[in-house]
DNA sequence: GGTCAGAACTGACCGTTGTCAGTTTCAACC
DNA sequence: GGTTGAAACTGACAACGGTCAGTTCTGACC
């Protein structure tokens, strides 16, 4: 099915919902980005993007939800080019920061969304938008990362990839959090915290090469 | 200085407010936990502890605040009694999952509530109520259990306790968030994954003898 | 092209949280 | 015991998020 197929098979309600939905995303990252999210409204994005107020809600249950549906879009082409752009040839840490970089760097342009976006991730309804294939797709690429690390002799066999790759996710996700949580850490803070603790996580699997020489 | 010098000193203001605060506390707890966080509303909890509602909002900064502020106590307490209680001779791992569990514990008489805490958690104030001094504490037991288990030969003494506690807590808090977050998994899988994947972060660093013996 | 079921849409409405200008209470000092 | 400045307190108020009964649109079928 091509993507022309796709658009002549959709009906006009179909069109319509799809153009809406677009123009809501559109019209909402412009207010958050200009006014924050508190002091934009709902209905403030509704009339901006010219539809009544109640209909926002069929689109997004909350305002929170609007918000994470705008960053899983960006945040997921941002995570699919780093992760098609992985250095080969490196160490595996330097493989993963680069992908997980990605997503601290887009977190940056504006840390107060990123806050609310960090906080509701976790507890977000995973049925509507796709929260839960976007958090699928980073955890398989970083267990790819990961086995392939461990073909090269660089890791040991034991641990199962997708496991190491929970772990190392939720280690830099905690840092994340106290970025951009109460604690406040500067950026450089956090990205050798990120990367003590994440080296402190693989440093035990380093491959037998590795560890002899280190021994 | 003693608690009576403590409350001889204070003056009649002083001595409201900290009564006000406890009635406010027990009252929030109490309808909190009768009727749910949604459903009970600020001014009945100020009606039920008998004072204008925008008098609450000088004692809790908001309604999740108030939540905070109550389970960072009670949990505070669990904590304690399991870090005084902790099984001496035992692996490590059980150790730190003596601790981890009376969370888990506490958290499990009021799944509902326990998801807003959680969600607030990383992201409170901390300079109001003590969460900071609570994660301090916290982190700071889990790392004397891990140099002890340093000392005592069955951990290798590379990785320095601290770090590796906030790992093996960031890990824990992870397994817990997807616990009380979208992904509804059972408690048997909860706590399988909490000792794998605690594990998992532990395991490399097994002391000599353990891993002569495992190879 | 007429009919109809259901999906999409709307905005008046509700109850909420959180604010703040004004009021009361308090303790320290004369 | 009178004065006073500040801290604690209050509830009318504003503005918001979210709901839902009623309305409009749409496309499938005869």
């Amino acid at each position: 099915m091509t993507p022309e197929a796709v658009v002549r098979d959709e009906s006009r309600t179909e069109r319509k919902k799809r153009e809406k939905l677009t123009r809501i995303m559109r019209t909402a990252r412009q207010l958050f980005e200009r006014k924050g999210f508190d002091a934009t409204t709902m209905r403030e994005i509704a009339a901006k993007a010219d539809i009544g107020h109640g209909t926002l809600f069929l689109y997004a249950r909350s305002k929170e939800d609007l918000l994470v549906m705008m960053f899983r879009d960006e945040v997921g082409r941002a995570v699919d080019e780093a992760i098609a752009t992985v250095p080969r040839r490196r160490a595996l840490i330097d493989q993963l920061l680069h992908v997980l970089g990605a997503l601290v760097s887009h977190h940056e342009r504006n840390v107060a969304l990123a806050r609310v976006f960090v906080k509701e991730l976790p507890f977000v309804d995973d049925t509507r938008h796709g929260v839960a294939a976007f958090m699928a797709n980073l955890l398989t690429h970083m267990a790819e990362l990961i086995a392939g690390a461990q073909a090269a002799g660089e890791l040991a066999t034991e641990p199962p990839p997708k496991l190491l790759a929970s772990n190392v996710f939720a280690i830099f996700f905690s840092v994340l959090q106290r970025w951009l949580g109460h604690q406040r850490i500067d950026a450089a803070e956090r990205d050798s915290l990120i990367r003590a603790r994440i080296a402190l996580q693989l440093e035990c699997f380093r491959g037998k090469t590795a560890r002899r020489a280190s021994r």
